[in-house]
DNA sequence: CAATCTTTGTGCACGCGTTCACAAAGACAT
DNA sequence: ATGTCTTTGTGAACGCGTGCACAAAGATTG
């Protein structure tokens, strides 16, 4: 899960519960795909496995949306589509803008997935000189100078950012005072908006580190299972403060990557005592 | 938040729970930050406030690694550095191959966060022959048909997926059965994968429809706070079946009515044939 | 029309995660 | 050394989310 909340704590918006507005989007996007193969009506349990949930967990995600299902029978794909959209606010045109075109910024410009579901590129916006007047997907970058002229034209209410994160929060700023209040944040930054303001963020890097940390302990449990070798010793050896967290960590050591990874179990070796250099 | 958990029942990885490992990275970086900035010790509630949390879960979350910090005085920036980072796995190094160098592929290929924290990119991987040999990000596109090679080669645990997503599933398959345990997934699809497997994904458009549904809740109570107009009118009329969920969503429903919107939500193109671009 | 079968909608219990609040621990001043 | 002050680490309570299991509802069949 790529996704972060941030802020908002977890206030059940109107009676439907933050987990469940989370997955409604997944729902859709099954539901659409049914209707495009002209599908009729599906289960609560073939819906739930192509959206990857519970069957009794879409129920009840449901049934905060109210009841819509028929017994004996299932839900009207179509009708459902609807439903969704309608609760999603995905039937009224969002005009979003997005803030820093570089690598990513032209890949958000360029990505189809938001024309399809009601979200228009109003703008696309640089603070690089250079950039403007430049063409990315179809359309001339603008300068940040006339961010808030843009923003207050286009009645926009939604804004990406993905500049460097030294501008992130700056650039949330005068999006918010020019009227923007909700915000999807690529850079890597903690902003910090006033209340009322939705802030959602997507960092790469962090779901890249969930991933490791499971990887890690993957790996350490197979070392164990593996029976006792200098590794597991290595292992028991350097556990010392940590307690079960030591383990895994020593045993890593993946088939992969040799000289590289002995290199780094080397330095993290005894349990604190290492200058801890962690390049940013 | 972009990021969706998938599959693995919340299974506490050995003593940690899931929830404190996602807060890990981002502690990290409030950190790294501080660490670059020569701070020796940091308080809970600094940091806390530097990673958008609330102390006593940062505090809380920290117990459950050992006990790091001195009462009266806090934690010692460097040595957490180092223990969160390798309780995360990150002192080793962790070769990724990127599959799909559209737009998003590209621009993952070029992102900076991914070398700082203990990642490498160790291949991009396409499936168009004409990509095949052309540089990006300094590095040579290579072909699907190579991908076992690459994988083994490499020593490939972590695998990112950023096709279109009718070639998601196939390409995670082909993936797996190389060796890769976790992935990262972009593809705006559920992959079913089998046990021990890990997968992560992020789903740009999931992410603006959150968003767009607490923009429209924001949106209604304004319609509402302002007292009764057309708006209001037409609302309370049309709300039939939601009961309290009617008023919002309807406030800003077209006149169109059921047919229409119907269709306006179908139109959003075949969901999986992405102009093998972005996925999501 | 009655019996059967399918599938929804939900009451209930359980577990995870969050937050409060405070005692224990250590630094620092006197 | 003693006292004060700061901040950690955690026990306990609470609330949200999940999953089970089943009654109610409706379709379907004879």
């Amino acid at each position: 899960m790529a996704t972060g909340r941030t802020h908002r704590p977890a206030t059940r918006s109107r009676g439907i519960p933050e987990a469940t507005v989370a997955r409604l989007p997944l729902y859709l996007r099954a539901l659409t795909a049914l209707s495009e193969r002209s599908v009729p009506t599906v289960s609560s349990e073939e819906l739930a496995t192509a959206a990857g949930v519970n069957s009794a967990k879409l129920r009840k995600d449901f049934s905060y949306l109210g009841s819509y299902g028929t017994r004996g029978v299932g839900y009207d794909v179509e009708y459902l589509v609807y439903q969704i959209s309608r609760e999603l606010g995905l039937t009224q045109d969002w005009p979003v803008v997005i803030v820093g075109i570089g690598n990513l910024g032209a890949a958000l410009a360029n990505y189809g997935g938001f024309a399809s579901r009601g979200f228009r590129v109003a703008a696309l916006i640089d603070a690089d000189p250079a950039m403007a007047g430049k063409p990315v997907a179809g359309m001339p970058v603008q300068h940040t100078d006339d961010l808030e002229k843009i923003i207050e034209e286009n009645g926009v209410s939604i804004g990406v950012i993905a500049t460097p994160a030294g501008a992130a929060q700056q650039v949330s700023e005068r999006l918010i005072a020019a009227g923007v209040t909700s915000i999807l944040n690529f850079a890597p930054t903690v902003l910090s908006v006033p209340d009322g303001v939705d802030v959602r963020k997507v960092d790469l890097s962090i779901e890249l580190q969930i991933l490791a940390f499971h990887e890690q302990r993957k790996a350490g449990e197979e070392a164990a299972a593996a029976g006792t070798g200098p590794v597991a010793e290595a292992a028991a050896g350097a556990g010392t403060g940590t307690g079960t967290g030591a383990a895994p960590a020593a045993a890593v050591e993946p088939p992969a990557g040799r000289a590289a990874a002995a290199a780094a179990a080397r330095k993290g070796g005894p349990e604190g005592d290492v200058p801890a250099v962690m390049p940013a």
